[in-house]
DNA sequence: AACCCAAAAATTGTCGACAATAGGCGTGTT
DNA sequence: AACACGCCTATTGTCGACAATTTTTGGGTT
C-alpha cells in the first residue's frame, strides 16, 4: 500500500523537493536556479526540469517563460482562497462519501477518530500531530467519495498546499476540541448515509476554520 | 487582452496539441510516441516533453514511468465525476461572483446573455455555438469570483476537459431553452448580490445538466 | 548623483546522443 | 498447441553542449 519507491531519478527528486518546499526548507517566493539545484542533486538539468514541471502541476511552483521557476507565495488572501476551494470540493466529497463509502473505509475512519480521541486525552498541546491527523481525516473522506477526479484534485494538488500553509503559518489550533466534535458529527452523518447533511457539516467545518484564520489575521 | 502569441516553441506545441486533443483529432486513449510527435512538429524530444508535461498538468494526458504519455479516456462515469466537481466548484465561484464581481464584469455577462438570446431567436439548431457560448457564460462567472485558485482550477484545467467531452460526445442540448432561462436567473441573483441563491442556482443548473446526461446514457 | 545605453555574464530554451527499461519475436520445452 | 525463456528492437529516461533570452555590470552623459 506504500507508494512505489520512486522508479526514476526525476521522481525521487520531485518527491524530495516537494517535501522541502512543503516544510519550508525552500522559502516561499524563492527563484529556483536550475544549474544550482541540478548540481545539488547531482543530476542533469533535463532531469531536474522534469521534476520541476511536476511540482508546477502540484501548484507548488510557478513558471514564467525565459525566467524560470519560483516557489509560490503564500499570502493570507490566497490562504483564504484555498479555504473556499476546499469548502466546496470537500463538501461535495463528503456528500459522495456518505453515499459511496465502503464499510471498511468507514471503519478505518472511525478508528482514526478513536485514535485522535486517545491522543487528545493524553496530550493536549500536540498541535503538530493533531494537524496531520486532521488532514488524515479529510484525506480518508475524500478517498471515500470514490470520485477519482475529486481525489486527484484534493489529494494530489491542494493538500500539499494545505500542508505547506500549516507548516509555515503553524496555526496551533485553539479550535482543536471543537474541530474534533465536528469530525464526530460528520462521521455520524456519513454513517447515516445522509449525504446532504454530511456536505453541510463539512462545509461548516471548513468555513469555521477559515473564519478562525480570518479572525486571527485581523488581530495582527 | 489576448494571450501572448506563444513565446517559446514548447508553448506553441502545447497550445496546438491541446486543441488537437480537445477536438478529438488525437483519439482518446492513444499512446503518444515521442519520437513520432517530435518529428511531426520538427522539434527535439526535450521540447516536446516540456509540452507534454504541461498537457499532463491540464489533465489531458496521463503518464506512466518508463511507458509514456497517453491521452486520457473519457468514460461516461468520469464525465459524471466531472459534473460533480463542476457543481461544487462553480457553485462556489458563483457565490463569490455575486459578492465580488465588478460592474464592468457584470455588464459583460449581461451582454453575453443578450447576444445568446439574439442567436437563439435567429437560429435554433446551432448547438455548437450555443455550447461554446454556454462555456463562455460559465467562464465569465468564474472570472468574476476573483478567486485566483478557483480560476486556475476551472479555467486552466477542468474546462479543457469539459470542451473535450462536448466535442466528442456532442450532446446537442435539448435543454438549451431551459438552460438559457437558468442563466438568466443566475445573473439576476448575482446582480442582487445574493451569493447564497446564486450558488444554489448554479448548482442546480449543473446538476440538471448532469441528470440530463445520465438520463441519455441510460437510454443507450 | 541619477539616468540611460551597451557589452558581458548567467540563466533558460533547445538540441542530439547515450543509457536503461519495456514490449515484441523467435526458439525451445512439456 | 501452449507456455516459458532469452534475445532484439523500440521507446523512455538521462546527459552534456549549444542557442536564445534575460539580468547584471560598467561606462558615459546630463
Amino acid at each position: 500500500m506504500q507508494p512505489p519507491p520512486a522508479t526514476t531519478r526525476a521522481d525521487a527528486v520531485f518527491t524530495h523537493l516537494r517535501q522541502r518546499i512543503v516544510e519550508g526548507q525552500v522559502a516561499t517566493n524563492t527563484k529556483l536556479s536550475e544549474p544550482e539545484l541540478a548540481k545539488e542533486y547531482e543530476i542533469s538539468r533535463s532531469t531536474l526540469r522534469d521534476a520541476l514541471s511536476r511540482l508546477e502541476g502540484c501548484g507548488l511552483l510557478e513558471r514564467k517563460a525565459n525566467i524560470g521557476y519560483r516557489v509560490v507565495t503564500l499570502s493570507t488572501s490566497q490562504l483564504l482562497e484555498l479555504f473556499r476551494v476546499r469548502e466546496s470540493l470537500e463538501g461535495m466529497a463528503c456528500r459522495l462519501a456518505a453515499e459511496n463509502m465502503t464499510p471498511a473505509q468507514l471503519m478505518e475512519l472511525k478508528d482514526l477518530l478513536a485514535q485522535h480521541q486517545k491522543n487528545e486525552s493524553l496530550q493536549q498541546g500536540q498541535a503538530y500531530f493533531q494537524q496531520e491527523g486532521d488532514l488524515d481525516f479529510h484525506f480518508l473522506i475524500v478517498l471515500g467519495s470514490a470520485n477519482k477526479m475529486l481525489i486527484r484534485l484534493l489529494c494530489e494538488e491542494l493538500y500539499y498546499l494545505v500542508r505547506m500553509y500549516r507548516y509555515q503559518f503553524g496555526m496551533a489550533s485553539s479550535r482543536a476540541k471543537r474541530a474534533f466534535s465536528e469530525h464526530h458529527n460528520i462521521i455520524q452523518a456519513i454513517e447515516d448515509k445522509d449525504g446532504e447533511l454530511a456536505e453541510i457539516l463539512m462545509r461548516r467545518h471548513i468555513s469555521a476554520s477559515r473564519k478562525n484564520v480570518e479572525k486571527r489575521m485581523n488581530t495582527l
